[in-house]
DNA sequence: AATAAATGTTGTGGTACCATATTAAATGGT
DNA sequence: ACCATTTAATATGGTACCACAACATTTATT
């Protein structure tokens, strides 16, 4: 098997040890990944509609729709109508979404320095460094760029 | 943000990015990144049961029940009885499945090649390295140990 | 104003995963 | 041989994603 086969494979399990075991613990406390991330955004937005979501996200509409009525039933996010484009509905947490956010953050922060823990400082600067490489040269190689992320601080891949 | 918070971003950035662009070109060849998975398993072993396909590539018997059904429905896979055991079935390749995996493990290998020229050999053996002490690291956190490798060559923290 | 085009959201149907039953067959103790 | 346990596969129901189609509302054109 080729170093870059290898690569591959070890990418690939460390993906989905972390996923699972990420989404245990998160299940502990009352949300799934998927959802805090969903979260956290329209936290950050303040109020924000399915597109700029589907949008910041990388992810279909229909992924967004099914993600906030899940939200939504369970109490987390609201939809209000746009008071200037009437086929839009704005998007804000309520209270326990808020309250979520809140207790989740030392979780995530407590896991990834645990996590960590495997890498010297120097490592996690290389390991940083290789990602973002990565991550420049698979969007040059045709992934959408904005997954997200803040919008427009991308590490300048040139060409 | 803390460099750990930026190390799983990339992390979860770099790895939607590349099954997106990876599924999309294995689209093409006719099979998703899962059942190529599944098939490759299979082809190694010849002929398998469900509960060692769910042992390898971790994953839940309904899973497995599900994904067969769905290579046996497109002609990639066979179901025939297990003569030493009535209970199971031992799943095999067809021509069209071995066929699949021929087609597709060029595409595979070009894909890791272009993928790869954003790193150095030196900074790939770096990765290397780094993917290890992480899968390790996580492998103690609680992640399952065991996942879509031949078994019974395990190279990591088996204690 | 009415029709056309663009945009925002939701519906339909499909893949890939999960936990938790359930049924059939093998196995071990007596 | 009999019953309890274990094991193999599948069923039920749920989350998280997708492409594509439908529908409502806004905006542009005539």
């Amino acid at each position: 098997m080729s170093i870059e086969q290898e690569l591959l494979q070890q990418m690939g399990d460390l993906h989905q040890r972390m996923h699972r075991l990420f989404n245990d613990r998160l299940r502990a406390q009352g949300a799934s990944l998927a959802q805090l991330k969903l979260l956290m955004l329209v936290d950050r937005a303040g109020s924000i509609r399915s597109t700029e979501i589907a949008d910041a996200l990388a992810q279909a509409p229909r992924t967004v729709t099914e993600a906030v009525d899940g939200l939504e039933r369970d109490g987390l996010v609201v939809r209000s109508p746009d008071p200037n484009d009437r086929r839009a509905k704005r998007i804000s947490l309520t209270e326990a979404g808020s309250m979520i956010i809140r207790d989740v953050a030392p979780h995530r922060d407590t896991f990834a320095a645990e996590f960590f823990t495997a890498l010297s400082a120097s490592d996690m600067a290389e390991y940083l460094r290789i990602l973002r490489a990565l991550n420049d040269r698979i969007v040059e190689m045709g992934a959408p760029s904005s997954l997200g992320d803040r919008p427009g601080s991308e590490g300048g891949s040139g060409q």
